[in-house]
DNA sequence: GGACTGACAGATATTGAAATCTGTCATCGC
DNA sequence: GCGATGACAGATTTCAATATCTGTCAGTCC
């Protein structure tokens, strides 16, 4: 199909991800993705050295996302710890949204999530970032304390101490009833420890 | 071997222990553990209605290990703050140590635990009601400030904020190098949180 | 009489041969 | 010249036949 447009990268990044909505990690082949594209395999292989690095691509893609999401939330108006509840809980319903609608395609998402630590670890430094920028203004605003060690460690550890709410890994656990509220609860620890 | 012995349930208990050792949660069979036993398969069925069930015994005696070793810390003299602290450390050297110590076991167990959800919750119950009685001390002591609901939501938030640090789950990661300084500042975030 | 056995049916796992996939590259066509 | 092709070798996956396992139960043994 559309054979006569320029194969791109993105082009290829589309259809892999159709492929791999389709069929799941397990199945989904290079020889698929070609065949979507109507292309041979071989010219797949011209922008994406192994399955590997498409694989891995494809997580990135996935993962930029999220962080383009949360962006409003970052520069949303108002006062830090207002700022910092509405960010962590984007994340969260962003994460459970995904997760509830549709089951299989999260399963996906963590194989690849598990192939990719080293993407995985670049996506959650940028997220640190965006809570340490939360953080500093909210040290400026005169709402939080200051950190104990730095802000970037600080904000590491509210990232660490809210993992059970965003880390795929307990995607199963986000449809219990207590959810919520055990969210809830440690969104307001978390505040406690920043409030000055 | 040692066929004069009565067959218990705890004797099965033990071989089943070292049939999943030696064999890993998927190959080990019910075969396997009557053989290691000297007795024929269906006297194990004699106790334990399907392997299931059997796995599931497995599972609440390794769980119920990890309460014994914690007792100590939990009933240990000094200030609240101070036993808080030094409970999370013991859970999560506890299990760091397991992990570090044959990753192989680890992975057994990690699926034997997402076989026995029901277990594991009834586990998790424990080690918050633990975490509940010192923070109840910690406010008798004037320590610890009067809860925002209650102990119990609170203790529960102290427990989802460490998840990181003692849920099998991301057992692969307390081997990186930082994560002894990601557990010290998420304990550090969570005293900030609960000081008077 | 009550713990234990072992043969059995149906379910699950293993195995090895055949099919498919990955990654390369000499060749094609524009 | 440059992107695309498709045949190919070696690696991986599939599939169906074969073997093993789970759970039951009538019967054995002390």
């Amino acid at each position: 199909m559309a054979a006569t447009e320029t194969l791109t990268a993105e082009r290829i990044l589309e259809a892999t991800e159709e492929v791999l909505r389709r069929y799941g990690p397990g199945k989904a082949t290079v020889v698929d993705v070609a065949r979507v594209l109507g292309v041979s395999h071989g010219s797949v292989y011209r922008h994406f050295r192994t399955k590997a690095a498409l694989r891995e691509a494809v997580t990135e893609r996935w993962l930029e996302r999220t962080i383009v999401a949360l962006t409003p939330y970052l520069e949303a108006e108002g006062p830090a710890d207002w700022r910092l509840t509405g960010w962590l809980t984007a994340l969260f319903a962003l994460k459970r949204k995904k997760a509830g609608g549709d089951p299989e395609l999260m399963a996906t998402f963590q194989v690849l999530i598990g192939e990719n630590s080293a993407v995985v670890d670049r996506h959650e430094e940028h997220l640190v970032e965006q809570i340490t920028r939360i953080l500093e203004d909210g040290h400026r605003e005169g709402l939080f304390a200051a950190p104990e060690r730095d802000f970037a460690t600080t904000a590491r550890a509210v990232f660490d101490a809210t993992d059970r709410f965003h880390n795929p890994a307990h995607a199963a656990e986000w449809s219990s009833p207590g959810a919520e509220d055990a969210f809830a609860a440690v969104v307001s620890l978390v505040q406690r420890a920043l409030r000055s």
